[in-house]
RNA sequence: GGCGCGGUAGCUCAGUUGGUUAGAGCGAUCGACUCAUAAUCGAUAGGUCGGGAGUUCAAGUCUCCCCCACGCCA
């Protein structure tokens, strides 16, 4: 059995994601979640919420809730819409949790004794109508490149050219909207990610079975222009982890935190804590140390390609600068872009579908089936109301849901509701059970690989294969020179049927429970022979019809949800 | 301006280390079937693989130049 540890990248707390978001990190971690338990592999899967930084202060304080109730809120919703979508998390963590400040505290120790970190003194911008700096996007003022007038301190959203506050023309507050400010000297911390340089490009050199898009990233960040850059891990906001080192007080660093590119990636780690404290098991170091059993861990992050920068060298750097031996990524599978409608899907301009208005609409397994068998992969990747439309009508309603309604119908009608017995399986089925043994050895090949869209085009053909074999054996001609031999036909049907749930479960979980248990199969192992495996609904195993797993996606309906999200949200 | 990823049938995409007549699904057309969610199955049409030059016995696949789209950075 073997032992994997799957993460995807944490989604921050500001807001509900869109399907964009879910389809880059989220919904690919969870079929192979889902796909390694099925195998009967151990899993531990985790993902959370980055709860620290500016944005969400700022999108608190426009709610008019204090930051932290603001945070707990936001963390409930979120996560109660990753459990509609079937996400299945074995926690979903939180990274202003007690274990992260203490991890976070801990690594932050840990590379300051090793010289890993070091003083820098700066210019920031102090507001004294606030009563606080104003790091980042607390300070808007016009944009000296575009002459936006609501530029931030951090980047102008308009030109998108990255700022420093100081850069500003007629700054002011983004909170009280005063504009006496002043430029005052403050420490921070840096983390020395040159030192680490060395280490860090023998380390991605090393991953030579990585995806292209994966290590080129990496590569350019560590090669370009002068080369792997020295990064401030502090900042000046109330809410966010104390800075300390270790259990210590860190003289000059009061009333800081850690920025929230430090701490956040560091929650996987964490996570793994609360997981354990949450479910009363003592051991999760066995995950994360290789000196405490992780050693057998396989371990798998996924995430957008603007996340590959933190995971190839800043979180790595944290982890190699601590000197200890902490689990490092094993594999990193990284997404494209999911494109809406001929542009970008939007958090901050509201542009395309959320999660939640996505739920609302269509059941989970019509959303994971489209956008895991369309995932942006090699290139981004284009979501249209009509291309949706098409896909789920054709592969979910009328290959697969339709393969179980005429199955399931025609044994109700001329068998009744327990399984036929007929005569025994012959050369057409010894065929199909061939086809079906190589099929399956390319799909779990390319799940294995995370091979996501051509693992969907694999289980496709297999559901395609049941209407084949349908099709030439015609039972409902059979039946009336050959009632035996149409009855070993459907027999076949229904463990076709009990297969597909099985196989398809990673994709579409609920759909699969359903023929599951409508086929009364109770608990569903991996097929690992064919012939065994269609011949587990035996005779007289009772059965029933299930309502259609899939109901079609109308024009109507199209044109309807076109309009409803070609505006922005809110 | 620099860098990165792409540009393959109407659409969405596959094409391993260069090697027989370039593939799949959808859509289209025709046919079969009638158990089923007007579903299914089969067949056919459709591409000078963005453009040009080069290397090679042989290039969608390597090299160079150019064009286009997107992204990152300055």
């Amino acid at each position: 059995m073997q032992r994997h540890l799957i993460t995807s990248a944490i989604p921050y707390i500001n807001g509900i994601k869109h399907l964009g978001n879910l389809i880059g990190s989220q919904l690919p971690a969870d079929l192979y979640a889902r796909y390694q338990r099925a195998r009967g592999n151990e899993v531990l899967f985790l993902c959370a919420t980055d709860e620290h930084g500016t944005p969400a202060e700022l999108a608190a304080a426009k709610a008019g809730k204090p930051v932290a109730e603001y945070c707990a809120e936001m963390h409930a919703i979120q996560a109660e819409i990753a459990k509609g979508f079937g996400l299945s998390f074995d926690h979903f963590g939180r990274s202003s949790s007690p274990q992260n400040h203490a991890l976070t505290q801990h690594f932050a120790g840990r590379l300051a004794d090793a010289d890993l970190i070091h003083e820098v003194s700066e210019q920031q911008v102090y507001s004294n109508a606030d009563g606080r700096y104003l790091p980042d996007r607390y300070i808007e003022g016009t944009c000296p490149n575009c002459g936006y007038d609501k530029a931030r301190g951090d980047q102008c959203e308009n030109c998108t050219k990255q700022l420093d506050p100081t850069d500003l023309i007629e700054p002011r507050s983004a909170i009280s909207g005063s504009t006496d400010l002043e430029v005052r000297n403050t420490k921070h911390l840096y983390l020395r990610q040159s030192a680490l340089k060395d280490d860090l490009d023998a380390w991605i050199n090393s991953k030579t079975d990585w995806p292209l898009l994966t290590t080129s990233i990496a590569k350019k960040w560590l090669h370009d222009g002068d080369g792997l850059q020295d990064r401030g891990i502090t900042r000046d906001l109330d809410w966010g982890i104390p800075v300390r080192r270790g259990d210590a007080e860190w003289p000059g660093m009061e009333g800081k935190v850690f920025y929230v590119w430090f701490d956040a990636p560091i929650e996987y780690i964490a996570c793994a804590g609360e997981w354990a404290d949450a479910n009363g098991h003592a051991d999760w170091e066995c995950w994360w140390r290789t000196d405490k059993g992780a050693d057998d861990v396989r371990y798998t992050q996924f995430m957008g390609k603007d996340n590959v920068p933190f995971h190839t060298l800043s979180f790595p750097a944290t982890l190699l600068g601590s000197g200890e031996p902490w689990k490092m990524v094993d594999h990193l599978k990284s997404f494209n872009y999911l494109n809406y409608d001929g542009g970008q899907f939007s958090t901050s301009q509201g542009r395309g579908v959320f999660m939640d208005q996505a739920l609302a609409i269509l059941p989970a397994d019509y959303w994971r089936w489209w956008l895991l068998s369309n995932c942006p992969e090699t290139s981004d990747s284009e979501f249209t109301w009509e291309l949706f439309q098409q896909g789920v009508n054709k592969d979910l309603a009328d290959v697969l849901g339709n393969f179980v309604s005429r199955v399931t119908k025609f044994c109700r009608s001329k068998f009744g509701e327990t399984v036929p017995a007929g005569t025994s399986y012959g050369s057409r089925e010894q065929a199909l059970i061939e086809d079906l043994d190589a099929r399956i050895a390319r799909y779990v090949a390319t799940m294995e690989a995370m091979e996501v869209r051509k693992s969907a085009q694999e289980l496709r053909a297999i559901w395609v294969a049941g209407n084949e074999y349908l099709q030439a054996c015609a039972p409902w001609t059979t039946i009336k020179e050959n009632p035996d031999a149409a009855a070993m036909q459907i027999r076949m049907g229904l463990n076709l049927i009990a297969l597909y749930g099985t196989l398809s479960a990673p994709f579409i979980p609920d759909a699969s429970a359903k023929m599951l248990m409508a086929m009364g199969v109770e608990d569903a192992e991996w097929p690992s022979d064919m012939a065994r495996t269609l011949t587990q609904l035996s005779p007289e195993h009772p059965f029933t019809v299930p309502e259609n797993l899939f109901t079609k996606i109308t024009g109507e309906d199209t044109e309807r949800w076109k309009e409803q999200f070609s505006g922005t949200r809110e």
